[in-house]
Formats: structure tokens, C-alpha cells, sequence
DNA sequence: GTCAGAATGCTAATAATTTAGCATTTGAGG
DNA sequence: CCTCAAATGCTAAATTATTAGCATTCTGAC
């Protein structure tokens, strides 16, 4: 799954205005990752906010088996490790490199004093973790409550909104079986049924979405929420 | 469900000093709720903060049949609202009083010149919400990798946790079904073989957990995640 | 104490999902 | 251009979950 699955919410440094993001740049260091390093493991406590500046991260907690359920993949502009900053918890997941990617690493220290000379900055961080949070708790919904096909689409959906390529995202069918918490069977049996009624074509590593409208469409008439305002 | 199911986050309140919660409390409208009235709507829109004073809020959201799918419950101490002030969300779930409750509603305005009077108040919302994120995102791993004997055993441990009765929990098999995303009889089923092992006494819409330290070491020796140092 | 509504317990048919294979296709790298 | 690992497609049996009942038990209100 190289292509973002980041719930919809808005990356952190999309809010900022230009200085401050600027400041935070400076008081970084700038980290290189190959594809699929390891940028910190579930359990590690050393506490500081990260960015990714380019390329992506995927967020996942091994299984007992060795396999890997994704939790998130986050692209250019998010932020992470908040958890770290105010709560103190260790990380909740393996944070993997997707592609070259550079990471700003923002120690506790040096966040803390930037943190208290601009106060506009919290007000920003909230804006992006509430707006997470909501993001997750409607994800969750409809994990409960869809059938599968729906929160598959939905899935698509949100992945295409954010894709490098449009019309296209870059997914394996595996990557999303395990983020849906189901088999790799049930996947394929719900993807080719997509697939017949027009409204995804399936590639090798990857899902095409020829009309992306239409699949909103799809989704919409199968929910059986009122959906809310756009955000 | 009138008992907590707040994933384990702690509330606003108990991480405030003193004078904070008075100056909150005091810019507030305190407004008193029957037994299952609505405190607001699904895609309400008024912004502002609210905190649990005394009894408890259920969000849920309704399905298309009438029936509610409960997402969570927070009790005393407990702050809302949050995504409606930094975020600008609509609300995303129907707010129900359970039981006799007494909300404090800070309205945006107001919470706004608290907010930038007190820069602690920031920091306490990030941990809350930082935090709160970070369980829904444990919970939800939960839902998609465990059987759901793990997962249904879990939520009964975290909501004995801050039950009202020690030793039992208030809980009809019912809401813990919709909760969990599945039907009353797989409930029924779990929760037998949970008596069945000695974990659990079934009652009439409680549930009794005689030796929480045996369910927390059952569903321990379940988890294939190695868990985190115990927030 | 009685009654009504709510909750649980149970059943059986149906549907969906998983598991464990194996065959085929794809595309990236040498 | 060839090779090979990765990904997909497919199958069938076994398991698990859902649906839709209905009977029973419990509790609070009257």
C-alpha cells in the first residue's frame, strides 16, 4: 500500500501558516529513509513530533505471524507522534519508510520551546487531532456497521482522493484485507463484484477508479447514515 | 449501557488544577438532562465545549432501523465538543444523557478567551485528545484482529475499570452486540463460553467480573500484540 | 402481587467468511 | 529477453455469523 490512507484528515503542516512551519523545519533533524526502513517501533518512548517531508509512512503492528496489519499511511505534511509530546505514551505502532522518504525529527526539548513562544501552534495541533480523531471514529463506524463492499469502497474512495496517480491508487489486495480486518478471499470476492458493476477495475498492485464520482455515488445510496456536511 | 466506555482515556477534568476547572465551570451554562434526552444531534452544528459534571452521555449513532449503534460513554470528568471548536465539525454522533446528568456548556466565544487567557489549558487538551485518539486507535486494532471473545472480554475489562459497582458491570448484551459491530446471539454465544471458563456471572443487563485480575490475564494470553507499559 | 416490557436463551436454516491450497498472471531486475 | 518473486484468481471444505423466530426469565411500575 504505497498510496495514502490518512482517514481524510488534513496534514498538520497544511494549516500552518509559512513561518511557523519554517521554524519547526529549523529546529529539525532532517532524517533519510530507504523504502521500508524502520523509523521507530511499537514500544519506543523517545518522546518528539515527526514530519514527513517527503515520501510517505506507513503505520502497522506486527502480528504474532510475522504479517503486518496497516494502520494508516501518512503522506507529505502529516504529522505524528503527539501521543509522545502530551500524553507521554510509547509508540503504538512500527512506523516504516514507503519510498524514499525524509522525516523531520523535532526532539521533545526543542518542540517544547517553540511550542511556548508560539501560541498559535497549539490551536493548530488540536485543529489536526481532533480532526483525526474524527476521522478514525467514523472510520470505525463503518467498520461496525457497513457491509463489506461499502467499507471497501470507502476505503478506495478516500485512498483516491489522496492518490499520487488520479483515477489510480497503488494497493495490493492483501494490504487491504488486513486494514479491513479480513481475509485476502474476501476481499477478492467483494473487489471482482466492484469491479462488475463498473465501478473500479483492478490491476496488479494497484485498483483503477474511472469515475470517482460515481463511486461516491455507489457508497452513498448503500449508507445508511445521513453523511454530513463535506468537510 | 450505562456504564463508562470511555477506552481507558482519563477525563479532562482530572487533568486540570483546580483553578482551571473553576474558571471553566464558571464561564459555563450549566444545563440538567432526564434519562435518555438528547443534549444534541448527529450534524448539529453549534460549536463549544461541554464537560460531564455528574451522570453520563452515551454517543451513538442512529442506524437506518431505528436501532442505535453506541460508539462510546463518558462519565464525570469528561470533555466534548472538542472537534466542533478546532475543527469546525459538525457533531458526529447523538448525544444521550444516562441517567440524571449535568452538562457544562462552554459556548465557543467564551472558551475562546479562557483558551488564550490560560496556555496551559492547550497543552491539557492535547493530552486528552492525544490520548483519547491513541485508545480508539488500540480499540480499533482490536476489532480487527482479535476473535471477538478477546475483544468483547477486553471491553468488559476496561468498562469494569470504571464501573459503578465493583465487580460488575452494567451492561446489556444487547449494546455490547451493536458496539462490537456483531449480532446478539454471537454475543450470547462469547459471553457464555466467557462464564463457562469462570471469567464472567451473566445477569439480567449486568454483567459480574469476579476476578478481573483472571480476565486480564486471559485476555493477555490471547493478544498476539506484545503490550505496551500500562498507561 | 401482578403485569408488561425488556432482556436473555435457544434453535435451525441461511449466508458469509476463513483456511489452505494451487494455478496463473504480472512486472521489475538482471 | 528471461527469470522469479509477488500478486492475483480460484476452489472447496470447514467454520463462524446472521437472521428470524419464539420461549423463558427478570425487573420495575402500578
Amino acid at each position: 500500500m504505497a498510496d495514502l490512507l490518512d482517514f481524510g484528515a488534513q496534514p498538520l503542516v497544511s494549516l500552518m501558516p509559512e513561518h511557523l512551519a519554517a521554524k519547526l523545519t529549523a529546529a529539525a533533524a532532517v532524517v533519510d529513509y530507504a523504502d521500508g526502513e524502520t523509523i521507530h517501533s511499537r514500544g519506543d518512548v523517545k518522546p518528539g513530533l515527526s514530519i514527513v517531508r517527503s515520501g510517505a509512512v506507513r503505520f502497522a503492528s506486527p502480528g504474532e505471524d510475522g504479517s503486518y496489519v496497516t494502520t494508516s499511511v501518512l503522506g507529505r505534511g502529516h504529522s505524528f507522534g503527539e501521543a509522545t509530546l502530551f500524553a507521554h505514551l510509547p509508540r503504538a505502532y512500527d512506523a516504516i519508510a514507503v519510498g524514499e522518504t525524509v522525516i523531520e525529527q523535532i526532539p521533545k526539548a526543542r518542540f517544547d520551546r517553540i511550542f511556548n513562544e508560539e501560541p498559535e501552534l497549539a490551536r493548530l495541533l488540536l485543529e489536526a487531532t481532533t480532526q483525526r480523531l474524527y476521522s478514525v471514529l467514523e472510520f470505525m463506524d463503518d467498520l461496525r456497521r457497513l457491509p463489506l463492499a461499502v467499507s471497501a469502497a470507502k476505503m478506495i474512495a478516500g485512498m483516491a482522493r489522496s492518490a499520487k496517480h488520479v483515477g489510480e491508487i497503488e494497493c495490493n489486495q492483501s494490504d487491504l484485507a488486513f486494514t479491513l480486518g479480513v481475509s485476502r478471499v474476501s476481499i477478492g470476492k467483494v473487489l471482482s463484484g466492484l469491479q462488475d458493476e463498473g465501478l473500479i477495475v483492478l490491476g496488479y498492485g494497484r485498483i483503477g477508479v474511472p469515475d470517482s464520482a460515481a463511486l461516491d455515488q455507489w457508497i452513498a445510496s448503500r449508507s445508511p447514515l445521513r453523511p454530513l456536511a463535506q468537510s
